[in-house]
DNA sequence: CTAAACTTTCAATAATTATTGAAATAAAAA
DNA sequence: TTTTTATTTCAATAATTATTGAAAGTTTAG
């Protein structure tokens, strides 16, 4: 396979996983373009390459850079404004996780949190207040798991996971 | 907040929530209402309850029934099946990261070793495999973490993660 | 200041994804 | 067997989500 195939189907195939995970295709495909990219690329770049609108290049950049996986960088006589994506994949990873963190365990967390004020005793209510109580037990401990994994160093994650289940 | 309130904000949470997971409102609706529901639910009663056709509650119901978290159940005296969720929360957990990972993650590991295959021994091309051999290794992390929180306990594995991390 | 270069916004439209409902299929009762 | 009851399928349609492109807004250079 040569090089800018296996770019190109990497930017791809990104994209079209990207959907079975609840992000945009555009999005992804701009951050994996800008991940294999050697050099840092403008709007017009990456419009020519993905073949898409300025405006959808614009707002993907942005949502990419508010994610905090992308940012800006000036390239000296240019005047436009050009972009690069983070090359170390462990803080992507960390960054991803701190976001869906935000937008899918801590909005649970809130109405859950909400719904036991429920006011009932019957035997209903009370198997229904056990069932919210055993939610916000385990998104607690996802939510935990994953505070500790974007504050951990990958390695030593990795290695002392393995080694307390193991034991 | 009475009881019938509380279920019915539950559901819609839910269905809302649902939809920034990548997973469909109705899905979620259709598992919310049978988790807080004390007795099976018929087909016509989830049409009823949710407002929903009769094809759209069989398509959610069978992939409910995919993902491992709905059961069918018999009830004497009457021809029609009967829908009941499992009440337990850490088997639910470990049923959807079960199928998340199968979504999310597992593909994402075959595409990057076809990728691999990349020949090219430039500057660029080596700086491409760094970046594919990079997300590899934390994907596997990832994948293999998932694999022992399938397989853990709830208290055994909060309490042994806090721990190590804590050290 | 004005003009040119570039970025942002957002209404219109396209593409995708979910839902309906009725017809086809299947299963149980008479 | 035939009839009744229940389930499944899937083309048509609705709802949602993403994308375009042109106009408005901003910034910098002259």
């Amino acid at each position: 396979m040569k090089l800018d195939e296996a770019k190109n189907k990497y930017i791809q195939t990104w994209g079209s996983l990207a959907t079975s995970w609840g992000i945009n295709k555009t999005m992804a495909q701009v951050h994996a373009l800008l991940l294999v990219s050697i050099k840092p690329l403008s709007a017009e770049g990456i419009m020519e390459t993905l073949k898409i609108s300025r405006g959808n290049v614009n707002m993907n950049v942005r949502a990419l850079i508010d994610w905090g996986i992308v940012s800006k960088e000036f390239v000296v006589g240019e005047r436009k404004e050009f972009f690069v994506a983070d090359k170390d994949i462990w803080e992507l990873f960390k960054q991803i996780t701190k976001e869906r963190k935000k937008r899918e365990i801590e909005p649970v967390l809130k109405v859950l949190e909400d719904l036991q004020k429920v006011d009932d005793n019957t035997e209903d209510g009370m198997q229904f207040k056990k069932v919210l109580t055993d939610l916000s037990s385990v998104t607690n401990t996802v939510n935990n798991i994953l505070d500790n994994a974007i504050k951990a160093d990958e390695h030593w994650l990795l290695s002392n996971f393995t080694k307390i289940i193991k034991k």
